[in-house]
DNA sequence: CCTGCATTGTTTAACTTTCAAGGAAGGGCT
DNA sequence: AGCCCTTCCTTGAAAGTTAAACAATGCAGG
């Protein structure tokens, strides 16, 4: 879109400035191209997308390696339904099994299998180099750390309210 | 995925550290946030998800309001393949037009037409606002100019071989 | 108890993306 | 010309995602 780099005129949009647009457009094809590299190393090493592979390391870090589906859901940021048809999927491939809450009954435990702790272990060396290769070494300690300190922000500003919670991890 | 913070032995991985951990954790979060909320607030607003709107927006500031199938591509770091079919629903739409390129028999231009250029004008703002609100105005501008470069960082190294031009926002 | 509303999770259909394959044109080579 | 290899773009099927609707349960208040 055309961008007037007007000054702050009463009505007009602000618009971005030049740095901004930079940034931004960076942004945009940063997250895509690091998306898109780990959708292929995963789908490659281990058979899904990236979004699964996460689904199963929320259950792995989980007590028992279980969680209630919308838990998972609210970890992983996605919605129920997509989470839904996710499990399912993971189901067939034997990495995930459901399991009725037996105090909640419309509830279900989402329970990662050995199987899914297989693949887990035999994938996660080569998922972390990746995700090494790709951003943290090409860092520096300031950078990491001004990035954790910016996604936080991003991520907290995004929360559906009341959502206290759910980030327990960036404190 | 259980993490051993072990010294860095030999055959072992290099495991992310606790504070890596949580960058990284922040930074799915944020990103898989951030591209929900523009999709949402696009396809309210504008009728389509955030990278069709991406696409009309590189169109937008090219020159004739046209580019090659591969340019904007390119571009817009998608494939061909996906590409074709969101062109395929933007032309439907009536917001891109093609036309065949006189030069090279085989190419093809992705034209944006005046009602796409008209639901650009109509929805800019609000979507820069979107933007700003929950990015730009959370960050101080040291933190705005960090993510820059870390962004411009980390879209190189993922840049396919041979793509010296694809940046030239970045410089 | 029972009524009304909220929460949990699934389902369906429409849409989008990916993957593998392929047609058509360019371009170098003999 | 003929051949080979590459680039440009599209296609169709499979997989994944979204939005809306739905059934079932929980829960608070009368």
């Amino acid at each position: 879109m055309d961008t007037a780099p007007t000054s702050p005129r009463d009505g007009e949009p602000r618009w971005l400035d030049d740095a901004e647009q930079r940034t931004w457009l960076a942004y945009l094809q940063a997250t895509t191209l690091l998306e898109d590299h780990l959708d292929r190393q995963l789908q490659r090493d281990a058979g899904m997308p990236h979004i699964y592979y996460g689904l199963l390391v929320q259950l792995s870090v989980a007590p028992r390696r279980r969680l209630r589906m919308t838990e998972l859901a609210k970890n992983t940021k996605i919605t129920r339904s997509r989470l839904s048809h996710a499990i399912a999927r993971l189901e067939k491939n034997g990495w995930v099994r459901r399991e009725d809450c037996p105090s909640d009954k419309r509830g279900q435990f989402a329970i990662l299998t050995d199987d899914g702790y297989e693949v887990l272990r035999r994938t996660a060396p080569g998922h972390v180099a990746a995700v090494r290769q790709a951003l943290f070494d090409r860092l520096t300690p300031e950078q990491q750390k001004s990035l954790g300190e910016i996604m936080v922000i991003v991520a907290e500003g995004l929360q559906p309210k009341g959502a206290g919670a759910d980030l327990p991890w960036l404190r």
